[in-house]
This record gives structure tokens, C-alpha cells and sequence, in this order.
RNA sequence: GGGAGCUUAGCUCAGUUGGUUCAGAGCAUCUGCCUUACAAGCAGAGGGUCACUGGUUCGAGCCCAGUAGCUCCCACCA
């Protein structure tokens, strides 16, 4: 078969994929090998494959496919979460374009509608990450929402609300008025926003009513504030106790401004007195400290707002409109009764939703908290002692200060989509916890429910029926089914102590981004010591941040986010697998550019093309004349596999470490500069001619081993090839191909590999330098003694053109000289030399040396560092000086000859 | 306000336990080459007072202190 001449993978990513998925080959069942598991971070149901993902899987099936290669049972599980606010927001949307408002539904045709929805949408990022090559058990697919899955959160939800850690809890939250939902502290993104900083002045309540005051009893008090539409739920202004413009004011009253409450001046050392002007307006329910500062000096809290963020009726005023429209409004107004005293430029830390990027309100709520103190400790103390260990270990600090600070977290969501709370409410109030009503009543008819602290005790519900009792309409944060993610896919919960999870659990390796280390892999760890008493995975490499080539996160609004699936058809897979990783250190950003893919793209070409090479050669049987040792082939083919092994360790080296980028530059300059630039070069025989059978066995042995090495990072082309240069059987596959061991490489073969390299390339680059054609043949002198086997010799000779190559005892004339290490050369020159710039550059370079040589010596001379020293360093040392001493020799010396 | 990290070639970054044969790689640049595997290529080359200032040491990108700039995370000064 005739191959192009440039690597095209349309096509081939497709066959190959199929191929192994017919064989099912990314299949685990439990075995007598050892596990290796990776459970993917599960992508938003609704989600669309962006360079985030793609970083991550690749990373995960390097991951996955090397330990497979490495004759452990890989076992990648594949899945999604349900996303409850951003895929409700999506069905949302979906319905207001239909002309459906969620309003008018009731709960069960919404969950109609967003089941249709998953349905349809749900399986697209995977097949996008199946488009990526990723070898994930597609058997094992789980949804955060599945039968069981679900019944498992709402278990670990009784369970928990049972050992007490779950409490209901009337608190200030985060509101987002967008999803109309509470969030988690996690949830809320904190940004800086330039905003004005209002002043505003209260008229003080005079102290003897209407009847005249003393001349200099204030009439105002100035506060201020960057929302000022805020102040309709004023109930006091604070300032600080040993403030003395304010102490005379503590203890009167003020009026709002246009509603004119009458709310008291009250004292607490929260106040900052540089602030400002030293005195605060307190609005309990829309601040999370004005609420401690009311709850301090019993306050009454007014909400201002409706759960959409538009003014409230107890506002009295603006009812309706918007805060941020309230807020332009009320400006004018303040300021038209002379209430604004002025108004500065401010910036400011504003809070906005993860999901929806709406302002988020803090506001008083009942909600389901999950206290968790004391699940974090053995969380905390996992990471800490490595038994869990981060790569890079930088995030251990970050996660040790969020654990020791940790906060009850809020659990419950206004939303539909998700996991409904098993709470289950009488119409007096109470409730039960249970995972379905006829539970909850047995329990409410034993007296055994729960009132709220406000409502004391429970009473007897010994009359209630099925009918009386209503589910909490709300449903669980996410996180709070994701937490459980490393064992329930495993069925961990829903099937305690089952084979699989026993065997699988726990998993080895989570990839990640570092921006969900408090929601997910913080959780997951605690969820894992809870329900399994053990850890959830031995590793996290936390992957970094992609960025544009100009430093940008890429993002769906700056439109700088490539077309990956787009890229995947133009360059292929392994392309855009090569670009993405080829510049991504863990736990740094990475700088993602189009070009890099190019550079993928070229490897492939690259690839391709030894493939048309090789399989280009006529092989010549029982040909050994080239096994005989001296023969420039029997050179090539030690030296290239010692430089094998040693890269092999090299890689294993890196892998250990997660060092993957490095690796795949390691694996990428093996393949392109040792074994083709170099070694094929070395054995490539002369146009026409045939190869003897020695030689091109082990160059296919050579290739071979390449393309296993490279093919956990780039799986397509590398299958291609494997099955290409041999007869394979039906189910022969290199990524089911395992690795054997390395032996040690030999320090010395590789050493005469470089020295020849070295050769090599100071005769091309004194050719290029001097006009001189690569391709006609010059003689090269060597001094006497220089060691070089006739294989070296062979391979200088046709690599560097050469006619011969003699032994010389003095100088030759006309020649270019030159030293590699302390061994000195002469190339014949074809023409009349100009002698100047070889003086100029001998000069640079014996300078140096003198230099080298000086401080070596310095060294040498220094008594401390020769009694502190250790004695290899000093021996190196010597050597060190002694090679200077004879390069400044031969140095000398050609500069004599040159001016003589 | 607290914490973490970064500052090395034009750009993006490596530099493991301190030893001038490690100051390196990849892009980019320059010079030759359309040499029958590959111009998506081949062969070469030139680029750096390792942020700044001190200190420790016989010796410092590498350790310590301080300075400046940048990035990220956490945090209830309106």
C-alpha cells in the first residue's frame, strides 16, 4: 500500500476507537491484578466540552492507558452530574423560549420537561470526550441522578441528619435572585467593583420633641454606604462606643430618610472609626454583619427585598422595581430632600453567583445546613500526612486553612432539579426525617419529629394521616451527590461492601482543577473516611487554569475559547492531545495556543513519515555484515538502545512525579532528534540499497518501543503504526500491549554517542560557516591517540561526508581545526583559508578556558574547600583542570601555528 | 487584612540535595539547503549581570533577610 505523504488521521481516530470499543478493551472487571482507578470529575450533564475538560481527560487517559500498559486493571469511570442550578436555568430558558413559564408548572411537569431535556443533551460531552480518544468504561456510566445514586444521597442525607451533623437553621445565606436559591459559601465569587460610596445624613430626633435645642446639639448624622437602597430596612445606626463626635448621640433616635422610621443610635466596638464617617447604618437583614450586630442589640430585621431581588412591600417604597433600578432611584430622591451629602468613587468586594454571575444577597433564610467540624479532621489529617498526597504539594496549605476554618455548609436549594429533601412536614410545623412519608409518620406518630428551636418541643402527632404530611420542596446542593462520587459508582452505598467496590475502592488517581478543591475533592475526602472508613483516592494532580497565549482565561464572553472539536477534525486527536499537554505543568496555568497543536500535528507528519521510511526499506535475509561489531550499524543500534533505556527511565522518573508534560517533551526529543535525526540517519542505507535484516529488526524492535512510550499521549497514530510494521494478530493492540522492564543503560555507550554527535556537528557547522557544500567530501585528520572504534568512525565518515579519516601527528595544513572535548581535528579545506576568524574564535575560546581553569584552581588552592570538599568533588575537580590545561595546550599550539 | 506562589534568552517555561563542563528546552529569529521518509522538513548559528540589595559559604538561579513588581486563594470595614 502506498503511504501519502503527509499524515492525514481523518479517519483513522474513528476506526481505531471503534476497534478497541468492539473489543472492549476499555472494559475492567475485577481480577488477580492490581486496580488502578481513576473516577472522572463528571461533567455537567448539559455541558459542552471545553479546554478544561480536554486537559483533564488527557490527562486522566495518559493516566489510565499508561498504567494498562503497565499490567495493572485500568478502570476509568465515566459519568455526569446533574448541575441542579445551571441545567434548571437551561430548561428554564428552554421553556421561556417555548413560551412555558416554570411558574405555571407544577413539579412534576417541570421534572418532565428537564428529564427530556437530559435525555437529550446529556450524552454530548461524552461523546465529545470520546472524540478525544479517552478510554473510560462506557459500561459504567453514571449519572448523579440515577435509581440508585439518588436514593443514596437521600440515605447519607438521613444518615447524617441522624448523627446530628444535618440541622435545620434559620441564618443568613447567600441569595442568588437569578436561580432564586440559596448557595453555598463556596458558590458566591467575590469580584472587585468600582461603586460609589454614598454619604447620607439622618435627621436626628431632637431631644425635647419639637421644643427648641441648644446650639450646638446636632441636627444630622452622616453615614455611609454603597447601597443605599438598603436604607428602607435601616433599623439603627451604629458607631463606635469611644468615639467622641458620637457619644452624645448614643442612645437617640434618628429617622430614616423618606420613610422617616424612627430607629436608634446605638454603640459597638464593630465599628470602624476611620471609615467613613464613623458611623454606620445597620440593616439586619441584608447584611451578614449588620444581622450579628442585631442579633447583639436585639433589633427587628426587615426584609426590604423579595426573593428576585426586586423592593419588597415592607420597602414601603420602590415596591416592585429592581434593587439596582431602586437604587438609581433613590439616589435622585435623597438628594432632591437634601439627604445625599455627597458621593465618592469607591471599589469595592461584591459577591456574585458561580452559576449565574447575579449579585448575590446575603438574607436571612431557613435552610439545611450540614455541620462539619468533625468530619473534617480525619479529612484534614489524611492530607496532611501524605496518605493523600497532592501534586503539587502546594495545595496542601491551601486545603489545611479551609479545613481548619471549615463552616457549616448550606445544603438545601430552591430548585426542583436535584434530590428532594426527605424532610417531611406537618401542617403545625414539625417534621420528620425519613426516606419516604410513611416513614416520617411512623416516626411523628411516636412523638419522635422535630420542631424547629423557635417552636420548642414536638408534641404527639398520634392523629395525623399520609395526607397531612407535605415533602420539603427543596432539593440538595450538588456537591452534596457529588461528594459521594469515588464509591457510589462503585455502589459503595447502595450496595455496601459489594466485590467491585472492595476491589476498586479506593481509586488511585483524581485529576482535577484546583478550583474545586473545597466543593468536590475536600468533600470527597470526608465523605470517603464517613462511608467507607477509608480515603477516596491515594493521589490528586491538580491540573492548572487554561489560559489564551495572551494570559486570558478562556471564556465563553472573550470568545477565546478554541474550537476543540473543530481542532480534533482538522489536526486529529492526538494533535490537539499534544498541544494541550505539551505545555501544562501541574498546578500551573497553562498558555494554550492553536500553534501548539500545529506542533502535535507536525509530530505526527513526522511520525508518519519513519513509518514510510521504514516500510520503504528492502530487507536483505541473513545479511551479517552489519552484526559484526566496528560496523557503523552495530554502533548505531548499542548506542540507541542504551539511549533508550536510559530516556525509558527517564520517562518512568517523570511519571512518578506526575511530571506528564515533561515526559511528553522527553518522549517528543527521543523521537524526533535521537531516533530520527540521529540513529535512522545512522543506519538509513544508501539510496537504492537494501537493509540487512539485522539492522531493520531492530529498528521495527526500536519503533516499536517508541510508539508504546508515546502511546498513552497520543493513542491514535501510535495504534497505527504498531499495527503497520508487523503482523498482528485479531486482538494484537499496542494499547493492551504491556511494557517490559528497562535494563540499565550503559553510561559509556551513550557517552561515545554524544562525542560522535559532537563530531559530527562541528564539521557541518565549520561547512556552513565557510560556504562549504554538505555534501562534497572532505578528509578528516585526527591526532594521534584519539580514541574512536571503527563503528564511530564509520558513522562520522557518512554522516559528516567525509572521504576518510587519518591519524596525524602534528598539525595539517590548510585546515579547519577544531577540538571536541580535548581531542583535536583537522578537516581538509578545499580552498585557501583565511585564517583571521579561526584566530579570533580560538582566542574567545582560550580566554574562557583560562578563565574555567583560574577559578578551578582558586578552588584547588583553597585549603577549606579541600578539607571541606568531598573527595569525589575534589577528584572531579582535578579532571576538571587537568582537561583545561590540555584544551589551553592545543589552543596555544594552533595559535602558534596559525601565526607562524 | 491573612496566606500561597512567581520574577532565568524576544515569548512560554525547566533548572532535582549550593560546586562556572548546566546557565538549559520549546517556540520565535538568522544563515545554508526543494539531499528520493518528512519544506508540516533537513543542517547549523546567534540570543541571558538568572528582578533588586545585602548576608551565609572556600563557592549561590539554587540557602537566609530585606526591597520592588506580578498572579492566585481565603477574609463580614459599611
Amino acid at each position: 500500500m502506498e503511504l501519502s505523504k503527509t499524515f492525514d488521521p481523518a479517519g483513522l481516530d474513528d476506526r481505531w476507537y471503534q476497534r478497541w470499543m468492539e473489543e472492549r478493551l476499555f472494559e475492567s472487571k475485577p481480577d488477580d491484578r492490581e486496580p488502578y482507578t481513576i473516577v472522572i470529575p463528571p461533567p455537567n450533564v448539559t455541558g459542552v466540552l471545553h479546554m478544561g475538560h480536554a486537559l483533564n481527560n488527557t490527562i486522566q487517559d495518559i493516566c489510565i492507558r499508561r498504567a494498562r500498559m503497565m499490567g495493572k486493571n485500568a478502570c476509568w469511570v465515566p459519568g455526569t452530574d446533574h448541575a441542579s442550578i445551571s441545567t434548571e436555568a437551561k430548561v428554564v430558558a428552554m421553556l421561556r423560549e417555548k413560551g412555558i413559564d416554570k411558574r405555571e408548572l407544577s413539579r412534576e411537569e417541570f421534572l418532565k420537561y428537564a428529564w427530556e431535556w437530559r435525555d437529550k443533551y446529556g450524552g454530548i460531552i461524552l461523546k465529545q470526550i470520546k472524540k478525544l480518544g479517552c478510554s473510560c468504561d462506557w459500561n459504567r456510566t453514571t449519572f448523579t441522578m440515577d435509581d440508585d445514586y439518588y436514593r443514596s444521597v437521600i440515605r447519607v442525607f438521613i444518615d447524617l441528619y441522624n448523627k446530628g451533623y444535618i440541622y435545620r437553621g434559620n441564618k443568613m445565606i447567600n441569595w442568588d435572585p437569578k436561580a432564586k436559591t440559596s448557595l453555598s459559601d463556596e458558590e458566591v465569587i467575590k469580584k472587585e467593583v468600582k461603586s460609589k460610596l454614598y454619604f447620607l445624613r439622618y435627621k436626628l430626633e431632637s431631644l425635647q420633641g419639637e421644643a427648641g435645642n441648644a446650639q450646638n446639639e446636632p441636627e444630622f448624622i452622616t453615614i455611609a454606604t454603597v447601597r443605599p437602597e438598603t436604607i428602607l430596612g435601616d433599623t439603627a445606626i451604629c458607631v463606635h462606643p469611644e468615639d467622641e463626635r458620637y457619644k452624645n448621640l448614643v442612645g437617640r433616635f434618628a429617622f430614616v430618610p423618606l420613610i422617616n422610621r424612627r430607629i436608634p443610635v446605638i454603640a459597638d466596638e464593630y465599628v470602624e472609626r476611620e471609615f467613613g464617617t464613623g458611623a454606620l447604618k445597620v440593616t439586619p437583614a441584608h447584611d451578614m454583619n449588620d444581622y450579628n450586630l442585631g442579633l447583639k442589640h436585639h433589633l427587628e430585621v426587615i426584609d426590604t427585598l423579595n426573593d428576585d431581588g426586586t423592593m419588597s412591600a415592607a420597602a414601603q417604597l420602590y415596591v416592585g422595581q429592581d434593587r439596582f433600578e431602586c437604587r438609581k432611584n433613590i439616589v435622585k430622591d435623597l438628594e432632591a430632600q437634601g439627604h445625599l451629602v455627597k458621593a465618592e468613587d469607591y471599589t469595592n468586594q461584591i459577591g456574585f453567583s458561580e452559576r449565574t454571575d447575579a449579585v448575590i444577597e446575603p438574607r436571612i433564610s431557613m435552610q439545611w445546613w450540614c455541620s462539619m467540624k468533625d468530619m473534617a479532621k480525619p479529612a484534614l489529617e489524611a492530607v496532611m500526612s501524605d496518605d493523600i498526597k497532592f501534586y503539587p504539594s502546594k495545595f496542601k496549605t491551601t486545603y489545611r486553612l479551609w479545613m481548619e476554618s471549615i463552616r457549616d455548609w448550606c445544603i438545601s436549594r430552591q430548585l426542583w432539579w436535584g434530590h428532594r429533601i426527605p424532610a417531611w412536614f406537618t401542617p403545625d410545623g414539625s417534621f420528620a426525617v425519613a426516606e419516604t412519608a410513611e416513614e416520617a409518620l411512623l416516626l411523628l406518630n411516636q412523638g419522635n419529629g422535630m420542631r424547629s428551636k423557635e417552636q420548642g418541643q414536638d408534641t404527639l402527632h398520634s392523629t395525623l394521616t399520609i395526607q397531612d404530611l407535605k415533602q420539603d420542596e427543596d432539593v440538595l446542593d450538588t456537591w452534596f451527590s457529588s461528594w459521594l462520587w469515588p464509591f457510589e459508582v462503585f455502589k459503595g452505598l447502595s450496595n455496601p461492601g459489594n466485590e467491585e467496590v472492595k476491589y476498586y475502592y479506593p481509586t488511585q488517581t483524581l485529576v482535577t482543577a484546583p478550583e474545586i478543591i473545597f466543593f468536590w475533592v475536600a468533600r470527597m475526602i470526608m465523605s470517603g473516611f464517613e462511608y467507607e472508613k477509608e480515603k477516596p483516592f491515594e493521589q490528586v494532580y491538580f491540573t492548572g487554569i487554561v489560559r489564551d497565549k495572551m494570559g486570558r482565561k478562556m471564556s465563553k464572553s472573550l470568545g477565546n475559547s478554541p474550537d476543540l472539536l473543530g481542532m480534533i477534525e482538522k489536526y486529529g486527536a492526538d494533535a490537539v492531545r499534544f498541544g494541550i499537554l505539551i505545555s501544562s505543568p501541574a498546578g500551573n496555568d497553562i498558555l494554550f495556543d492553536e500553534k501548539l497543536v500545529e506542533q502535535g500535528r507536525n509530530f505526527n507528519n513526522k511520525i508518519w513519515n519513519v513509518l514510510r521510511l521504514v516500510k520503504g526499506w528492502e530487507v536483505e535475509e541473513d545479511l551479517a555484515k552489519n552484526q559484526k561489531s566496528g560496523s557503523g550499524n552495530q554502533f548505531a543500534i548499542e548506542w540507541f538502545e542504551n539511549r533508550l533505556n536510559a530516556s525509558t527511565q527517564e520517562i518512568n522518573r517523570l511519571f512518578q512525579q506526575f511530571d506528564i508534560s515533561p515526559a511528553l517533551k522527553e518522549v517528543y526529543s527521543l523521537i524526533w532528534d535521537d531516533f530520527c535525526s540521529w540513529y535512522l540517519e545512522m543506519i538509513k542505507p544508501e539510496f537504492g540499497q537494501p537493509i540487512d535484516d539485522y539492522s531493520y529488526n531492530k529498528t521495527i524492535e526500536f519503533l516499536e518501543q517508541l510508539m508504546k512510550l508515546l502511546h498513552p499521549f497520543m493513542p491514535f497514530i501510535t495504534e497505527e503504526v504498531f499495527q503497520q510494521i508487523a503482523e498482528r494478530g485479531e486482538d494484537e493492540f499496542i494499547m493492551t500491549s504491556q511494557y517490559a522492564d528497562v535494563p540499565e543503560a550503559n553510561p559509556m555507550l551513550i557517552s561515545d554517542g554524544e562525542k560522535i554527535k559532537e563530531i559530527i556537528t562541528a564539521i557541518r557547522d565549520i561547512r556552513n560557516r565557510n560556504g562549504l557544500k554538505q555534501k562534497d567530501k572532505l578528509a578528516l585528520y585526527a591526532s594521534k591517540g584519539i580514541e574512536l572504534g571503527d563503528g564511530m568512525k564509520r558513522i562520522i565518515s557518512k554522516l559528516a561526508m567525509l572521504s576518510k579519516i587519518e591519524e596525524t601527528e602534528g598539525d595539517v595544513e590548510q585546515s579547519f581545526s577544531f577540538l571536541s572535548g580535548a581531542d583535536k581535528f583537522f578537516l581538509e579545506s578545499p580552498k585557501a583559508l583565511d585564517s583571521t576568524e579561526e584566530k579570533s574564535r580560538l582566542e574567545k575560546d582560550l580566554a574562557y578556558q583560562r578563565g574555567f581553569l583560574e577559578s578551578v584552581m582558586k578552588k584547588l588552592g583553597n585549603e577549606k574547600f579541600v578539607s571541606k570538599a568531598s573527595p569525589e568533588v575534589i577528584k572531579n575537580e582535578r579532571q576538571k583542570a587537568e582537561d583545561a590545561r590540555e584544551k589551553i595546550r592545543l589552543m596555544e599550539e594552533r595559535l602558534a601555528a596559525i601565526a607562524g
